[in-house]
DNA sequence: TCAACTGTTCGACGACCATCGTACAGAACT
DNA sequence: AGTTCTGTACGATGGTCGTCGAACAGTTGA
């Protein structure tokens, strides 16, 4: 059933970009498993990925947690795609609001 | 009272540039107290400054706390001049490891 | 010598965080 | 229908974090 975005649609806003917070971001990319999440999103820029194709080594609980702070913080957005959802980064809204915040990030060894 | 791991030097090391880790980094720039405190001292770029000097609004153990933080990051350095503890940024030795970091965090607005 | 000043260390506290297993919900495919 | 797959929600747990006050140590200057 094709379902409207208001009414019946799981949560899956995003921060405006005026609404993120340099602070939270970087404490969103300051853990190991979210920044592998985001190099990851980075190394095929411009595609979505679903969460399980990460190779993640946590829970699915866990992972989802995960998606959910970068989500929250406004690094990555997510649509559902049947029964994947599809995770996606944020790389104009970033470079816009944060400009080289993310390369600098991304390219740290 | 503070450790000496030498002769009588008080424990003020840093890490080096290549022990520095982009997750530490990035979780020493993600409070907002040590945020204020990097801005701060990016304001006065070259100069050292005194812990009493940034106008903290926490209690002096928690200001010590965080300039701790950000030394054990690698973000400052830190030496003694009297009963003064003087903070200088680490500037050089950011750009070296984490090129743009830096400059994108402190100009986020 | 003594007092004031600067900052650290210690112990404690509450809040938050990363983690997990279980249960659950929707979608796809027999 | 049922089954499998993907991911979320919930509840719990152990650890870390930010915070404070009190006590302490070193320096400076009266």
């Amino acid at each position: 059933m094709a379902r409207t975005d208001t009414a019946t649609a799981p949560n899956l806003a995003e921060p405006r970009p005026a609404d993120m917070r340099v602070e939270t971001v970087l404490g969103a990319l300051s853990d190991p498993v979210r920044l592998s999440i985001v190099r990851t999103l980075a190394a095929t820029e411009g595609e979505s990925r679903s969460c399980g194709s990460f190779g993640l080594s946590v829970s699915k609980s866990t992972a989802s947690h995960h998606f959910r702070v970068l989500r929250d913080a406004g690094v990555v957005r997510q649509h559902d795609e049947g029964r994947h959802r599809m995770t996606e980064l944020r790389r104009a809204e970033l470079d816009a609001r944060f400009p080289g915040l993310l390369d600098s990030v991304i390219a740290a060894v």
